[in-house]
DNA sequence: GTAGATATACTCGGATAAGACGTGTCCGAGTATCCCTGG
DNA sequence: CCAGGGATACTCGGACACGTCTTATCCGAGTATATCTAC
């Protein structure tokens, strides 16, 4: 099981957004730059962002993308489905009603335990991702370095 | 983000593994047979499972798999890092060290904060998973279907 | 009748191909801007 | 001087190759068993 690299791009580019402000659209080709990423792959994430209502986006001179709503509504788990999709990790298959024994639990009908304890486990990761948004990363951020804002703020503004 | 398929056929198998008990081992060939799935490759998982010592196998004639400790020591986590892999989902490249600005970030030396919210996601996941054994999920199954379990160690005994 | 050696058939185990998905790239459609022209 | 129209250059957006991982399969190494033979 492997998490897409472009979560992580996603992740941090929508942090960087979320220091530019909303008054001012930054193009894929800057924000790839920052991380020296490919620009067109980087693209591809910001269009599913924007697909998903992360952050919006502005075609012609002056466009790029900005965020869409406000760094507080918007948590890690809204970025993580962006990219990854809605579908769970654990897909139940129900692999129980094919072979010979099938006739055995088809009789009760009940759901698949299996499958329950595997969504139970991943409800809870999907809770604690829910449960953060831009906001605490930027707190979390500032506390530990103030400088890094205001510095991002002012390369992306810069040219 | 997708499970390996090989996670929810090693999930079915270790339980009906514990249905038969250890005292008799059972072919990969047979129990791949109980949910007509293909027999070589749900070997491939099960040697899988050895190496990982959830199962513990037997060559020659009588030969076969069996559980390799008691359902309860078994957690639903043995299984699916036995199968997936001890690698975390979200890996941090450290995109922030890259680029024009990474001067900016080295000079705090402080950790990735988007990697440490995503690595207590995935811990809140993981305890999930550890808290359940085999012997759990056992107890399920039989309250919810009682004869199931003298089923299918029939199935598995006969022949 | 019993013990030992041997041949046998059955098991796992790792090495080997095919397919699917994530990764990376490209060029075209669309638009806000800027410039030029006319009033 | 101001307003309108058009050319322009820049942006995103979806369609197109490449690499890597999962999926699937095969045949060989190793062993417990059963048989046969000798005592």
């Amino acid at each position: 099981m492997r998490m897409s690299e472009g979560v992580e791009w996603a992740l941090h580019t929508c942090l960087n957004l979320a220091w530019v402000g909303p008054e001012r659209a930054v193009t894929a080709a800057r924000l790839a730059a920052f991380y020296d990423l490919p620009p067109a792959y980087l693209g591809k994430q910001l269009q599913a962002l924007a697909h998903a209502g992360v952050v919006s986006s502005s075609p012609g001179p002056r466009g790029g993308f900005r965020l869409a709503r406000e760094p507080g509504t918007i948590t890690l788990m809204d970025i993580v489905t962006a990219i990854e999709g809605p579908e769970k990790a654990f897909r139940c298959s129900e692999i129980r009603h094919r072979g010979p024994q099938s006739q055995i639990s088809q009789a009760g009908d009940h759901p698949c335990h299996v499958s329950r304890y595997m969504r139970e486990a991943e409800l809870a990761w999907r809770r604690q991702l829910a449960a953060r948004t831009l906001t605490d990363l930027q707190h979390t951020v500032t506390r530990s370095s103030p400088g890094i804002p205001e510095r991002t703020r002012e390369w992306f503004l810069a040219q």
